[in-house]
DNA sequence: TAGATTGTTAATCGATTAACAATC
DNA sequence: TAGATTGTTAATCGATTAACAATC
């Protein structure tokens, strides 16, 4: 993994993402087990981005292909696990025992990409003590303590918007430097701290506004 | 609401479903109900989008302030409501009764948004005949019907990547134009017809891209 | 050699933001 | 009038894409 010269936009490192899966998903046919090398047209084909920005994205890391043949399958696999830190597993806990954590709790995709989901917080004495999938169910005034324990430094915020902030706050004083947040509201991070909302009711709005016009 | 005159970028009708979250979110306050007028400059320190950009953005369809005083809170309420078409209920149904399908069927931001869960879809027959908040459960073979009887042009695909294209065609048959994919795959749609896809692994990947760093 | 495809430059496109005249 | 704030222009910034020399 060459180091970068300069600065790569989250766009690019989404895209990244976007090929890794798709390079995954080859080994699910005998098809694509047999390829050796893969051009950034085919990826084009697959995945919807630009050709020319396949590669672009790609250079931002290194010089991965052989020009006039492509770009070997396995060994840029191997280069975008490493560049998106998916060679390791990393801790993650949820806030949230709601219908979304327990959602989250049970979705095998995490685990499979090295997400593991030490722990649920929750403040409802009724869910306390219960499990998801095996996941114990904690409650908030411990988050710190276990937040540190773990060493966790991605949180997933499934509360709702009012407990936002205050979870994520706390989240932060435990040692989370990364957020994932399903709440709808702006929340103030101090410095260092990296968050990526999710928001069903924006996506759908802006569906919405398209069939209206 | 006034016509606009320039394509208007996705990103600032993102941003219109913003403001009106945080206009709607005055309500809750005494502080906040009193206010007649608002300034771009409050409702950036409030959402996070620079002050030049939210006028930018209200400008795109009509001239809602007011010159050294503001915007009206309640008619910029009104307008946003309109433009992003929230003034009418919206009929959406949704593919996969797995966890995240009954998570979203449970969730009151839908319908508080006017989005109306008319009915879920899915294969297995030991999920089909029962409810989620009181939604029924149909056969995928349904769907098709259904969403033409239901007049539905919203649908929600939270089936498992292998399946989400043929669910989605089989949408489209029936009659949907916009649809908001959580499956992790690149969907082909005709022309059309809209997606927003929502990713947790791709989010949560780039959070561990920074970590990494 | 001819065809294919990369890596990279330069052109284009689009979005953000600073600045300020207009005006309440 | 003085202060505040919009609406809009122009400058800036950044991302996308076409084009092509390099090279397998």
């Amino acid at each position: 993994m060459k180091q970068k010269r300069f600065k790569t936009p989250l766009v690019t490192i989404n895209r990244l993402s976007i090929y890794y899966r798709y390079l995954e998903s080859l080994k699910e046919t005998e098809e694509g087990r047999n390829l050796e090398t893969i051009s950034s047209r085919k990826i084009s084909i697959a995945t919807g981005v630009n050709p020319a920005q396949v590669r672009k994205d790609l250079a931002y890391f290194g010089e991965f292909g052989k020009r006039g043949i492509g770009y070997p399958v396995i060994d840029l696999g191997k280069e975008l696990r490493n560049i998106l830190g998916l060679n390791k597993e990393w801790p993650v806990v949820i806030a949230g025992a709601g219908n979304l954590g327990k959602a989250l709790a049970y979705y095998p995709g995490l685990e499979k990409r090295g997400f593991l989901v030490k722990g649920i917080f929750d403040n409802d004495p009724k869910k306390i003590g219960k499990r998801f999938n095996n996941i114990f169910i904690y409650s908030v005034e411990d988050m710190e303590k276990y937040i540190c324990e773990w060493n966790t430094r991605i949180g997933i915020l499934t509360v709702p918007a009012n407990f936002a902030q205050n979870i994520a706050d706390k989240m932060i004083l435990g040692g989370i430097k990364s957020i994932l947040n399903f709440a709808p509201v702006y929340l103030k991070l101090s410095h260092g701290v990296r968050i990526q909302n999710i928001d069903v009711s924006i996506e759908l709005e802006g569906l919405t506004y398209y069939l209206n016009s």
